[in-house]
DNA sequence: TTCCGTAGTTCAATATTTCGGAACCTAAGA
DNA sequence: TCTTAGGTTCCGAAATATTGAACTACGGAA
């Protein structure tokens, strides 16, 4: 937690620098994860919530490539990294385009968890 | 020339496969050029077009990237490889993906044909 | 038929990138 | 202070990408 956290401006955000930070199944899983929680999560409580355990320091790279990338804003808050996803300057910079990831990752994995009757016990 | 194309059908196609494919700079440019000639484009014409030299075995990774994506379809004619992009099989796959991550190419390389006067010099 | 040129593929060696364990840093409590 | 939690960085290992050279396959010319 000691070098300054540098988050790309829409001028800078790059189509092949989202398509390859989104190409990675569990980058995806943690920008989709964290659309669900737009106040934000830090690392540890995103990557519980999507099921896959990783080393710290893989974690903290794909972090990287996700802020770097332009898709996620990180602050720190004490000791955690609370992070979102920077729909605003992604839907100004290139419209509609994440939600065409999302939706074909809906398509892709069908609502695994969300497999109940109803909603009524979700949380998980 | 020798092995069997293998072009995967519309259950093995992956999303990561699909924006792993086109998160390149150079496969993205090919399926764009693609989709101008419908009746499909050797390796040579493609690649000429797009004004980017490479070397052929850089070239034919490429294009062997994009067939096992599920994103082109390549059929040998002579000597030829001539390939086209696979919009149905894209389309019920995943619907409205491949023209969203189009419409983001154009959107970051503001029409080539139209470079009048306003913006002579884009940053890379 | 044989030979040649074209178009692309495969191999193998090198270069780049990613993974992950260990050590480290910073903030918050006890 | 010491300890713990949450991440980061370093660096060697593993995986992947790049590409020159050798190769295959086809079509045309002689």
């Amino acid at each position: 937690m000691s070098r300054p956290l540098a988050h790309p401006d829409a001028a800078a955000v790059t189509l092949a620098g989202l398509l390859f930070a989104l190409c990675d199944p569990v980058r995806l899983a943690i920008v989709r994860e964290l659309l669900k929680s737009p106040a934000g999560l830090n690392c540890t409580e995103a990557t519980a919530r999507i099921g896959l355990a990783m080393p710290k320091s893989t974690c903290s790279q794909h972090y990287r490539i996700l802020r770097e990338s332009g898709l996620i804003a990180s602050e720190r808050r004490g000791t955690e990294l609370v992070s979102r996803v920077r729909s605003p300057l992604l839907a100004e910079r290139f419209p509609g385009l994440l939600e065409a990831v999302l939706r074909a990752y809906e398509r892709e994995r069908p609502a695994a968890a969300k497999r109940r009757v109803s909603r009524a016990s979700a949380a998980g």
